[in-house]
RNA sequence: GGUCCCAUCGUCUAACGGUUAGGACACCAGAUUCUCAAUCUGGCAAUGCGGGUUCGAUUCCCGCUGGGAUCACCA
């Protein structure tokens, strides 16, 4: 019962979801589901003045998106669960007891220092090169009447706090580079570093996995533990994911702002946590590929990678593609094409269904299918300097008429028409390369498309013959 | 700047101290010959530097260099 795997994944709603985020919910996920264990949302919305309204509403649903489903904790309708509420904002009368018990203990004080006073001490300590803490007896005095609301400081004790990381090793912070640190806000909100310790404990929490850059306040989380004399968790810190120049972390400037654009864009929640969980872990075998299930099955901490890693999409693009060629089934297939294409062309759902085999390969991402499709709905237009390219008006004119009538008794198979069209180049005495290409740019005005013989009997004789003669 | 962390092909990464340092993406070439795509074959390409320890370092230790994280009444 006390070794039961709980973890959470806890955003802040100051954004939208991102991918690192993303990254650190999969983890999550994958430890739990690997350990019989429960995965807990958590909404970290103490920053009152960053909220953002939308993001509760869109952290959901890229989680949903991505089919990582929380076992408890917040979603739609709140998930049942003994250790409610799981949002921060609601929990406020936890932070305050708990902050209360340190006042009596004297560890922990109001704090009357302003930002602003704080603020030029911290310069002065730059000018003069000397590190600066802030302790207790740095409050300035006369510390009397004013009754606005004043923050609470914890007030840190000598020593020194160690811990370790399942994936960095051990740590250890002597307390004088340690801050009395604000553990509750002149508005009442506690600040993650309090609240964080807090409702892991009352929430059971057994792993903490999250981003690296807590790295350097984990010593004040473990000393918070200490001092309430909770047990600690094990903690797991996640590499950062760098971005494309590989010097800095992954930003919005990379265009890392929402994950439900990857949605968007046509990319499969199954080949995105495919190429996620390979930022940072690996099985180490040379395995690609991983099954949501067959994740699960291998995922391990001892497997997690200290160094960062770069966001490659070019990569994400192949494993897309390796999922849309091999892994999907053509319902589903049809299924994500849906929203990219005018609904007119799934009336003809046979139709849509074969066009869609003939291209299937030559997709990478869902919105590129319109694209790839539409010379199979719509007549194309065609360039004429393009038709003409490679040969003169006269002679292309020519070959047209004499495809016209040579398809039009030729039987209406992928072989006919093959036969049909290379006897046509004997007849013409012209190479296939040649005839071919004209009437590749003259059927769908492009010079990258399927077969032409694939093409003409998907089209059929009739819509083929009509094309090239609209063309003459 | 203080504290801490990290370091294998361009990228994701593999390698009980002993391998021709492996795989994948990308790239290049060839094959399939009607283009593109897909597929197959081949190729290019890495242990940051300097010291140790060792019979032997990608691997262990130290220094350097480089990169990163963090130093808020943000998380």
């Amino acid at each position: 019962m006390n070794n039961a795997v709980r973890v959470r994944f806890a955003p802040s709603p100051t954004g939208l979801l991102h991918i690192g985020g993303v990254r650190t919910a999969l983890f999550n996920y994958l430890f739990a589901k690997a350990n019989d264990g429960q995965f807990i949302l958590r909404l970290e919305d103490t920053d009152r003045e960053r909220f953002v309204e939308e993001g509760v509403e869109q952290i959901i649903q890229s989680l949903d998106w991505l089919g990582l489903h929380p076992d408890e904790g917040v979603w739609y309708e709140q998930k049942p669960g003994k250790h409610g509420p799981y949002i921060q904002s609601q929990r406020l009368h936890h932070y305050r007891e708990y902050a209360e018990k340190l006042i009596q203990q004297g560890l922990a004080y109001k704090s009357h220092i302003t930002p602003e006073q704080l603020g030029s001490l911290r310069e002065q300590a730059i000018i003069n090169k000397t590190p600066f803490v802030f302790k207790q007896h740095m409050e300035p005095d006369g510390q009397d009447n004013h009754s606005e609301p004043l923050p609470i400081r914890l007030c840190v004790p000598e020593g020194v706090t160690k811990w370790s990381d399942e994936v960095r090793g051990s740590f250890s912070t002597p307390h004088n580079l340690i801050d009395d640190f604000i553990i509750i806000k002149a508005d009442g909100y506690p600040t993650y570093n309090f609240a964080n310790v807090i409702d892991d404990h009352l929430m059971q929490i057994s792993h903490v996995i999250r981003g690296d850059e807590f790295i350097s306040s984990t010593a004040k989380h473990a000393m918070l533990y200490d001092m309430f004399g909770f047990e600690r968790p094990q903690w797991v810190h996640l590499p950062p994911i760098l971005g494309p120049g590989g010097n800095k972390k992954l930003s919005k400037r990379d265009g890392d702002v929402d994950v439900l654009d990857y949605k968007s864009k046509g990319y499969l929640p199954q080949a995105l946590l495919n190429f996620l969980v390979m930022l940072g872990w690996n099985d180490g075998t040379t395995q690609e590929l991983f099954s949501p299930q067959e994740l699960i099955d291998k995922f391990s901490i001892d497997r997690i990678q200290k160094s960062p890693a770069v966001f490659d999409i070019t990569r994400l693009g192949w494993l897309n593609g390796e999922y849309l060629r091999n892994k999907l089934t053509q319902a589903e297939l049809v299924e994500g094409i849906k929203p990219y294409v005018p609904a007119s062309w799934l009336e003809d759902m046979d139709y849509f269904k074969r066009v869609l085999e003939l291209d299937r390969e030559r997709i990478k991402r869902f919105d590129e299918a319109g694209y790839i499709m539409e010379i199979f709905f719509d007549t194309p237009k065609v360039d004429m300097a393009l038709l003409c390219k490679k040969d003169s008006q006269q002679l292309v004119r020519q070959w047209l008429k004499s495809t016209i009538t040579a398809l039009g008794d030729c039987q209406p198979t992928h072989d006919g028409v093959e036969t049909t069209l290379r006897e046509l180049c004997d007849k013409l005495d012209v190479s296939a390369g040649r005839l071919f290409y004209v009437l590749r740019v003259a059927l769908t005005g492009r010079t990258e498309a399927p077969g032409l013989f694939d093409i003409i009997i998907t089209l059929g004789k009739d819509e083929s013959i009509r094309r090239l003669q609209a063309l003459l």
